[in-house]
DNA sequence: GTAATATTGTTATAAAAATAACAATTCCTC
DNA sequence: GAGGAATTGTTATTTTTATAACAATATTAC
């Protein structure tokens, strides 16, 4: 299939979520794109538009059919085989990272993190190893980890993306204050709190115009 | 002035960041567009198409003087007084954000913390103290918080969202993994780091294409 | 002092994303 | 089973965002 646009992919994560959590809830196996839109707070034609992407259809006029959705979805931005992903920095952020992911998504497993301080590698936490950074490239190749999620501190920021690319890292998913600069055929996502703080600074300032 | 792209916005806040971190690392007050661009991984244009958008201009030829774009757009992101902000659930991510925000901008202050569970209740970390939910509104009212950063559990998210709007809250900046149905008028962001993993993951598998 | 060069500022164009419009279909009501 | 209503799927349009093109200007080299 063809590569799809960058929102439609965030979307789809965000369907899926929210498809699973109207199966639960409602134990019905129909939803309409209306429905499906004013849960995620979008429009119908967005949720259609999309749905058309991945060339699922319902028969129309019935909605469509939630578990079908959620597997034709997960096909699209699932792997075949889970892809295993490592926090690089077992501080405050990563420590609340790695307890969140566990159990998360079946086919993204959150399987080693790393960090530099002797106090913190050793730690454990719902059996993910926090392991000496100094072991990165052994355990990467021996876990088969494709992707990073860095939070270290911002100084190490810079270093700690060039040895991850240097062991071969697929992606990596940066939230640390620094831009990366890495090579275009790794991805990479940065997320920065303190700039999605300051847009709903200047938008609750500037709402009336 | 307009009101200014959103993308924009966020761009401009990175701007500073990073025109912070050079002026302090490499001492000196001349950037030229490319260099900001560079350090920023985007292109020479869009920073001098930003910059033209909010109406500075440096004398041609001599690059941009770094302390007085950093002030320009201070004027256009930071509000005349600062704006004070909360933590909504003090748990593994909400710890996490407040150690992290303390200091970190002069006009963005983290001034409290809120929770439910008694044992976190009166806890505190460099100066910010977390309060019994049940004081939200007093406190609010009390530090004048017109910003709440949402960190409290996926049940929890809905109902906290109701009682912040109620409390007058003029914006939210949302981490739980639940999409709020908040009336417009409150400027809402949302970031789910599930969706931004899965988008790795997905341009990760598809890079050839 | 002139030509070449580098850089900005701005307009023009293209690409990406969102919204609107509407035909096709199904379902419901009578 | 005719007519109306609701819903999907798709094309058309608009809006937003990014890129390209290039004139204007300052700087440098000679
Ligand atoms: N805490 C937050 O809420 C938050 C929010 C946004 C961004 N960030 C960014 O995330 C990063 C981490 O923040 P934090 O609050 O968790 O900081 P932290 O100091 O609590 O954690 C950083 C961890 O990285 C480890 N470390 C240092 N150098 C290392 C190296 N070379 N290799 C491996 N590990 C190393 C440290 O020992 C520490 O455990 C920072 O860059 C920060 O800017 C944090
Ligand atoms: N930890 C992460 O890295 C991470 C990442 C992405 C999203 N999230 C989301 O952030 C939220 C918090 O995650 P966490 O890992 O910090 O969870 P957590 O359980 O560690 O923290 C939640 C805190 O909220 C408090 N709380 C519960 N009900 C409350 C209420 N009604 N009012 C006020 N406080 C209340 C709890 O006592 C607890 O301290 C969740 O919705 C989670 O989905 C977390």
């Amino acid at each position: 299939m063809k590569i799809l646009p960058e929102k439609t992919i965030e979307r789809l994560s965000q369907y899926r979520r929210t498809l699973n959590n109207f199966y639960a809830d409602h134990n019905s196996n129909r939803i309409f794109s209306h429905e499906l839109a004013a849960l995620l707070n979008i429009t119908a034609v967005q949720v259609r538009r999309d749905i058309m992407f991945i060339g699922y259809s319902s028969s129309q006029r019935k909605g469509y059919n939630v578990q079908e959705l959620i597997q034709v979805i997960s096909q699209i931005i699932d792997t075949h085989e889970p892809i295993n992903v490592a926090v690089v920095g077992y501080g405050n952020l990563g420590k609340a990272i790695t307890t969140y992911f566990v159990g998360n998504r079946p086919k993204l497993n959150l399987v080693a993190a790393f960090d530099i301080d002797p106090k913190k590698i050793g730690q454990e936490t719902h059996n993910i190893k926090c392991y000496s950074i100094d072991r990165l490239r052994e355990i990467l190749v021996a876990k088969d980890i494709t992707i990073a999620i860095l939070t270290v501190p911002t100084h190490a920021a810079k270093d700690m993306a060039k040895i991850l690319v240097q062991t071969g890292i697929k992606g990596i998913l940066n939230y640390t204050t620094v831009n990366l600069h890495i090579p275009p055929e790794i991805y990479l996502e940065e997320y920065d709190m303190i700039t999605s703080l300051e847009k709903v600074a200047y938008f609750v300032k500037n709402k009336n115009q």
